[in-house]
DNA sequence: TTAGGGTTAG
């Protein structure tokens, strides 16, 4: 920053190769230096040295205060490799009779080394001295301007022009559409074009430029169909344009239109079918470059091996890789990092971390690759060790981990390894906290998430569509569908996702009727359903009983909407007609379906049988589904409690039987519950909770009221043949009823009691939940496997139909 | 009397 660093002044000393003054090597002899002497020996120097003694000749005679010949000594430095910016300044510093023609050239010597802010400065050193700005100057300010892509400075370079007169210089109109282009300000950049008097091919490429960079096709086209000669360059880039913004019939004509075609023109198509996710056609679209015998670099190279990521064509991979080795462009690190992404999202994992191993020069980029790899192929441990032992740590490397952990479900170490992340300093971006976010709508972290929430808004990160998706997800299946629909609406960005979530998120909190409001007004805003939508809607269905309703959407789906219902959409219409009692249709439904229907679907209608209290048909189709899937331990449990509500103790025998010949184990019921930022985790018939003594107190209390209030025990839902004292101690240790026991000690009033179960709720609970809502006078929110239950007042939100 | 400035794609 500031000025140009201050270089020592110049002295002879400098330029001396040592203490004692050597003749010209150059054979200067004894002959003054003129500039005819300069002229035909600069060009001639070889290295420093030589030029160090002509610059000390020249120094010694007095002969550098010549203007011109120490500006070509200050040109011929800043030009050759044998100078350095450094000397280079200190020639400039020393020079008493400078011009315009120094100045500038000391300038562009500051552009050429990336140091635009140092042509500024230098430029704040001139006007204090009132120096010789020509029309030269000022294309050079004009493009330090827009490397630094700084407006303000830009704008300000503009009016020094105009009032300097340097305005009607084509070069200058030129580098302003450049500056103004590259500040995304098309505004003022077609200004300056539309008032060129005569247009040179410059200015015409440099506003085509502008509009490719903001990606508006509609001005770029005009332009370049109004442009009087059109090079490769402008064609290649309309084809990036094109392939930018999805036009890719327009991109796939221009090029077959192309005169002549060079190695960017066929990369950019390729590049467009890449990003447009037309993987095969990138593929094809390389082989015939290459048997074209098109030149081919790096660059395309790694657009191709993305496309064979995507396919998993990793025999294709392997054979390019062979041509990378061949024509020797392996060592390229772009290259090296996406073949290690290419062999490990073909599951090569091996292959790629013997790349990674065997690379010597492996950059940031690199690392994250290998550690998203790992991850890709499942290697949570080798990830997680790469991760460790990495030099230095970005903000994606952390992400991949966070979101390893996330989507491996291990939502515990996902928390714990976001706090890591922030006592390293890291501050999260959004894509770090979609994967938090998640992990704390799994646990029911509400006040994780909430914190998160707030640091969205206070950094004002930007909630785009995966952000506003996960939050409105999070606060739905965490019960708080106020904050739900808040998010909602201060979504700028809606993608399909974000309907989606809301039109789910809604049905499972109860919310039916306003879920289906969302549906219709999504479809009148324009946006299309998915086949995820047409679950939420069904689904929505499904939480009422609306039977007539869900069969309507159902159909609509093939003939409004083109969309094919698939397994899942055949078992959750299974599920409604079986929930709302309609046995026969629902079966029915399972024979006339177009593919083989799956578990889940015949689980569907077992639940209902049970439910319905059909017991030949439940068992019928319990005994198909334990030999369809004998490892699932819902199934089995279902056919025993169904064989033990007809009193069938021999069936009940003999499941268990068949259990433990498989090895089938039933999964535990358990509810987790957070009070004060803790996330507490209660198994039935758990003892081992610290507070386990005041919540038995509880449960004694909890007992006695409610039967007060007219509670009996639904021992129907046990099914073990024990008797019934027995039975309603087993019900209250229900792990739900320990964690409503517990939330009543830990978790003081207005807030509610949350509790995240992950089986479904059984009928007992949810009778004793009704109940200590109206006795203890508490909210209490239950999500269990499929929906919400919101108590309060002796009352559930799902009506008792679920 | 000399010398120097601008755009450009995958």
């Amino acid at each position: 920053m500031g000025l140009p660093s201050k270089s020592k002044p110049l002295q002879l000393k400098h330029f001396m190769s040592s203490s004692k003054f050597k003749p010209l090597a150059m054979n200067l002899g004894r002959l003054t230096i003129n500039l005819s002497i300069l002229e035909t020996h600069l060009p001639k120097c070889k290295n420093l040295k030589q030029f160090n003694q002509i610059l000390s000749q020249m120094i010694l005679t007095g002969f550098i205060r010549d203007t011109y010949a120490a500006s070509r000594v200050l040109k011929f430095s800043t030009d050759s490799s044998l100078s350095d910016i450094d000397l280079s300044l200190r020639i400039f510093n020393h020079i008493e009779n400078s011009n315009g023609f120094i100045w500038n050239t000391m300038m562009k010597a500051y552009i050429q080394r990336s140091c635009p802010q140092k042509t500024l400065s230098l430029y704040k050193l001139m006007l204090g001295k009132n120096g010789d700005r020509d029309n030269y100057t000022y294309p050079i300010l004009v493009q330090a301007c827009a490397m630094r892509a700084s407006e303000f400075e830009g704008k300000q370079m503009h009016s020094h022009i105009l009032k300097f007169g340097f305005d009607s210089d084509v070069y200058v109109q030129n580098t302003l559409i450049n500056m103004y282009s590259v500040c995304d300000n098309m505004r003022d950049a077609r200004n300056v074009f539309d008032e060129m008097p005569v247009l040179d091919s410059v200015a015409w490429n440099s506003i085509l430029a502008g509009y490719v960079r903001v990606g508006d096709v509609k001005q770029a086209k005009c332009i370049y169909d109004q442009m009087p000669v059109r090079n490769t360059i402008a064609s290649n880039s309309m084809i990036v344009l094109f392939g930018k913004r999805g036009c890719v019939t327009e991109a796939r004509h221009l090029f077959d239109e192309l005169p002549e075609k060079d190695m960017v023109s066929w990369s950019a198509l390729i590049s467009c079918f890449e990003q447009n996710e037309m993987y095969e056609e990138a593929l094809d679209m390389f082989v015939k470059m290459v048997a074209n015998g098109v030149m081919v670099d790096e660059v395309v190279v790694v657009s191709v091996l993305s496309a064979c990521a995507h396919l998993s064509a990793v025999h294709t991979g392997k054979l390019i890789h062979g041509l990378v080795v061949k024509i020797g462009i392996e060592s390229y690190v772009n290259l090296q990092n996406a073949f290690i992404h290419m062999y490990s999202s073909c599951g090569e994992i091996m292959v790629a971390e013997k790349l990674f191993n065997a690379a010597y020069n492996l950059d940031q980029i690199s690392w994250n690759s290998m550690i998203s790899g790992y991850l890709r192929c499942g290697l949570v441990e080798a990830a997680k060790t790469s991760f460790d032992s990495m030099p230095e740590k970005d903000v994606v490397s952390w992400s991949a981990m966070i979101s390893g952990y996330a989507q491996h479900d291990r939502f515990s170490e996902t928390l714990a390894l976001f706090q890591e992340m922030q006592l390293c300093g890291i501050r999260p971006d959004e894509t770090t906290l979609v994967s938090v976010i998640s992990a704390c709508t799994h646990l029911a972290a509400l006040d994780l998430g909430q914190w998160i929430h707030a640091y969205i808004r206070k950094n004002s990160l930007k909630v785009n569509v995966f952000l506003g998706t996960t939050l409105i997800n999070m606060y739905l299946k965490c019960g708080c569908v106020e904050n739900a629909l808040e998010v909602f609406e201060e979504t700028a960005e809606k993608g399909v996702s974000t309907w989606n979530a809301l039109i789910l998120g809604l049905a499972m909190n109860g919310l039916v009727e306003k879920s289906l409001e969302m549906f219709a007004k999504m479809k009148t805003r324009g946006v299309t359903p998915n086949e995820i939508t047409f679950m939420g809607v069904i689904g929505a269905c499904r939480h009422m009983g609306l039977v007539d309703e869900g069969r309507r959407h159902f159909d609509s789906m093939m003939q409004e909407h083109k969309i094919e219902p698939n397994v899942k959409h055949y078992g959750c219409m299974v599920d409604l007609l079986g929930r709302a009692g309609m046995l026969k249709e629902a079966e029915d439904l399972i024979e006339s379906m177009p593919m083989t229907p799956d578990v889940a679907t015949w689980g569907a209608l077992l639940g209902a049988c049970k439910k319905h209290g059909d017991h030949d048909r439940g068992e019928r189709i319990g005994r198909k589904l334990i030999e369809l899937d004998p490892n699932h331990d819902g199934f089995h449990v279902l056919l025993s409690n169904i064989c033990a509500s007809k009193g069938d103790w021999d069936g009940v025998h003999e499941i268990r039987g068949i259990m433990m010949q498989h090895g089938v184990v039933k999964t535990p019921g358990c509810s987790m519950i957070e009070a004060d930022g803790v996330v507490h985790e209660f198994l039935a018939g758990d003892k081992k909770h610290p507070r386990m003594k005041d919540i038995e107190v509880m449960l004694d209390e909890m007992a006695q009221k409610l039967k007060r209030e007219g509670y009996a025990p639904d021992t129907n839902e046990v099914s073990f043949d024990i008797d019934e004292e027995e039975k309603e101690t087993v019900l209250f240790r229900h792990s739900e009823k320990l964690a409503i026991a517990f939330g009543l000690i830990a978790i003081s009033p207005p807030s509610p009691i949350r509790i995240i179960k992950n089986l479904r709720i059984c009928n007992d609970c949810h009778m004793a939940a009704k109940f200590v809502s109206k006795a203890f006078g508490r909210d209490i929110v239950v999500r269990d496997k499929h929906r919400f239950h919101h108590f309060k007042q002796g009352s559930c939100s799902c009506n008792d139909y679920w």
